[in-house]
RNA sequence: CGGGGCGUAGCUCAGCUUGGUAGAGCGCGUGGUUUGGGACCACGAGGCCGCAGGUUCGAAUCCUGUCGCCCCGACCA
C-alpha cells in the first residue's frame, strides 16, 4: 500500500493528445512522429514494408502528376514491364547482377498446398528457374528492346514506367528506405553516345526543377564518385538535398549506361551507314523517398509542412459557431467560400465535422501540413472578413510561441482574401524554398584543412563541406570511417558557387585537385 | 547477420518477481451539455494475454520451443 502511494501513476498533461518529439531532442524520433501523426504512413506487419496512408499517398500522387507531366513534355511515354525478372536476365550484366545480388527477393515456388492442415509451400511446385522480384528493371526492359530495335529509325526509345520495386535492405526507415517502394524508372535507348549523355543530363535537370520548384527543396546537381555509381552505369548523376539535421539525401538519380545493357542483352541496330551498332542507354528514377525529403526539409515541431504545390489540401476551412442559428449562417458562408476557392482550381477542404472543437481541428490540419487555414465564425461574417492562418511564416529570431502564432494569423476583407489566395500560396511556396536554401547556406562551408573539416562535422553540427578531392575509393572509405562522411557528389560546373571554384589540393591526400566535391554525412 | 527491446482491448501500456481465471488512460458507440487553439458528464461495446508444448488442481504470470515486429550496427534509392 505504501508502495502504491510512493509511485502513483503520474498522469501526463498531454495524456490523450498526439504529440511530436521536438527536433532538437531527437531528430530521428521527430521524423517518425511526423510520419505517424500526419498519417502519412505506418509500419505494416511485414518487415521493412510500410503502408502508405491516404494522406501520404495523395502527396505521392501529386508528385507523380508533376513529374509525369514533365516526362511527357520531354517526349517520354509510359509503359509497364513485369514485376518478375528471370534470374538469367539479371545475371546477363555482370556488374549489375553483382551490385544487386545481396538485396534480391527470390521467387522459387508457384503453389501452396495444405499438408497436415497447414497451408504451406508445395515442395513440388519448385520453379525451373527462380524469378527475382525487380530491384530495378533494366534487364527485363532491355530484353524487350531487343525486339523493338532494329534500325536507327527505331531510336530513340523514351519510356518511363511507374512501378514498385523490392530491395531487401538490412535496415529500413519509413519512406527513406523500405523493402518495397514505389518509384518511376525511365529507360531510354539512343543511337549515339552524345544523345544518351544529353538525355541523362536533361532528366537530371527535370528532377532538379521538380525538386526546387515543386518540392521547394534546393538541390546540388552532380555526379557520383565511381564507388557510388549505379551497378552497370558508366556515370551516375544525382541531386543531393540537405536535410534539417545537415545530412545529405540523394533525391534522384540519372544514369548514363553506355552500351552495357545493349551488349549484355544483345541489342543492335543498323545505323545510317548500314553498320550494326549497340545503342546507348540511360535510366533515371525517383522514389517515394522524396516524401521523406519533403518532410525533413520543411516540417517543424508542430508536424508536417507542405509546399502548396504538393499539398493534397491547400486550404482547410474551419467553421466556428455556438447556437444552431449561428451554425446555419456560418456553414452557409463556409460553403460559399469553399465553392469560390474550389472554383479557382484550388484544393479546399471544408471541415464541418461536428462534436469536435475548432482547436482540435486546427491542430489536426497543422499536423498534416495544410498551408492555409480559414477560420469562419459569426464575427468574421459580421465584419465581412476572413481569418487566414498560414502554416508557416518567415522566421524571426527570439520570437515567442504566442507572437509567432499571432503573426501567422491575418484578418483580411473577404473579397481580398479570396482573390489573393493564389498569390498567397505562391508566396508561401517561394518562402519555403528560400527558407530551405538559407538553412543550407548556413550549414555549408568551403573547407581546405582537415582540422577544420573535423571541427565542422564533430563540433559544429556538420552539413555540406565543399572540399578539394583527389582521393581513391580507399581514401574515401578511410574518411568515412573517421568522420562518417562521404563524397555525396562531384558537382556539375553550373552548381559550383563562386567561392568554391578553382583548383587546389585534396583535403585528404594533398594531391592536386581540379575541383571541389560535396562531402557530407548521408541518409 | 550480430547486439538490444517488445508481443496483454483499435493505440500506449500496467499486471508477471511472490500462479487463483483481465486492468488503466486514450480512442470508439449512444445520450446530453458544449464549440474563436487539443471539451465535459453519464452509460456502453471491445481481449483464445503472439503461437505451440510442458509443469500445476489452476498459467498472461513459471519452464521449453517457435513465430513476428521495432530499435542500434555492417549494405543501400
Amino acid at each position: 500500500m505504501a508502495k502504491q502511494q510512493q509511485g502513483p501513476q503520474e498522469k501526463s498533461q498531454d495524456a490523450g493528445k498526439e504529440t511530436i518529439t521536438p527536433r532538437a531532442k531527437d531528430y530521428a524520433q521527430w521524423y517518425l512522429d511526423v510520419v505517424k501523426q500526419a498519417e502519412l504512413a505506418e509500419h505494416s506487419g511485414v518487415r521493412g514494408c510500410m503502408v502508405i496512408r491516404p494522406h501520404g499517398y495523395a502527396i505521392w500522387e501529386r508528385m507523380q502528376r508533376e513529374l509525369d507531366d514533365r516526362f511527357k513534355a520531354t517526349g517520354h511515354v509510359n509503359a509497364y514491364f513485369p514485376l518478375f525478372i528471370p534470374l538469367s536476365y539479371l545475371a546477363k550484366e555482370e556488374q549489375h547482377a553483382a551490385g544487386f545480388a545481396k538485396e534480391c527477393a527470390v521467387v522459387t515456388h508457384h503453389r501452396l498446398k495444405t499438408i497436415d492442415g497447414v497451408v504451406q509451400v508445395d515442395p513440388e511446385s519448385k520453379l525451373e528457374e527462380p524469378l527475382i522480384v525487380r530491384p530495378t528493371s533494366e534487364t527485363v526492359i532491355w530484353a524487350q528492346y531487343k525486339n523493338w530495335i532494329q534500325s536507327y529509325r527505331d531510336l530513340p526509345i523514351l519510356i518511363n514506367q511507374w512501378a514498385n520495386v523490392c530491395r531487401w535492405e538490412m535496415r529500413t526507415r519509413l519512406f527513406l528506405r523500405t523493402t518495397e517502394f514505389l518509384w518511376q524508372e525511365g529507360h531510354t535507348a539512343h543511337a549515339t553516345e552524345a544523345e544518351a549523355i544529353e538525355e541523362t543530363h536533361r532528366m537530371l535537370g527535370v528532377y532538379a526543377d521538380f525538386a526546387e520548384n515543386v518540392m521547394a527543396v534546393p538541390v546540388v546537381q552532380g555526379a557520383k564518385s565511381p564507388g557510388e555509381r549505379f551497378p552497370g552505369a558508366l556515370e551516375s548523376l544525382c541531386i543531393e538535398a540537405m536535410m534539417q539535421d545537415g545530412k545529405a539525401l540523394q533525391a534522384g538519380t540519372s544514369h548514363y549506361l553506355g552500351q552495357n545493357f545493349a551488349k549484355s542483352s544483345d541489342v543492335k541496330f543498323l545505323n545510317k551507314d548500314g553498320k550494326l551498332e549497340f545503342p546507348y542507354a540511360t535510366s533515371w528514377g525517383v522514389s517515394t523517398r522524396l516524401i521523406g525529403a519533403l518532410i525533413m526539409t520543411h516540417s517543424d515541431d508542430a508536424g508536417l509542412v507542405l509546399p502548396p504545390k504538393l499539398a493534397p489540401i491547400q486550404i482547410a476551412i474551419v467553421p466556428i459557431y455556438k447556437s444552431d442559428d449561428e451554425k446555419a449562417k456560418v456553414l452557409q458562408e463556409a460553403e460559399a467560400v469553399f465553392n469560390e476557392l474550389k472554383g479557382q482550381g484550388l484544393s479546399v477542404k471544408l471541415d464541418a465535422r461536428e462534436g469536435m472543437h475548432p482547436g482540435a481541428k486546427y491542430f489536426e490540419w497543422e499536423m498534416k501540413g495544410v498551408p492555409v487555414r480559414i477560420e469562419i465564425g459569426p464575427k468574421d461574417i459580421e465584419k465581412g472578413s476572413l481569418c487566414l492562418v498560414r502554416r508557416y511564416v518567415a522566421e524571426q529570431e527570439g520570437e515567442s510561441e504566442q507572437d509567432l502564432r499571432k503573426r501567422k494569423k491575418a484578418f483580411v476583407p473577404r473579397g481580398e482574401a479570396l482573390s489573393g489566395m493564389k498569390a498567397l500560396l505562391d508566396e508561401m511556396q517561394r518562402q519555403l524554398y528560400e527558407r530551405a536554401k538559407a538553412a543550407r547556406v548556413r550549414r555549408t562551408r568551403t573547407i581546405d584543412q582537415l582540422a577544420d573539416f573535423e571541427r565542422f562535422f564533430k563540433d559544429e553540427g556538420g552539413g555540406f563541406a565543399w572540399v578539394h578531392w583527389a582521393g581513391s575509393a580507399e581514401d574515401e572509405d578511410a574518411m568515412a570511417k573517421k568522420y562518417e562522411t562521404s563524397v555525396r557528389c562531384i558537382p556539375l560546373a553550373s552548381q559550383i558557387p563562386e567561392a568554391a571554384r578553382g583548383e587546389g589540393k585534396c583535403i585528404y591526400t594533398g594531391k592536386p585537385s581540379t575541383q571541389r566535391v560535396v562531402m557530407a554525412k548521408s541518409y
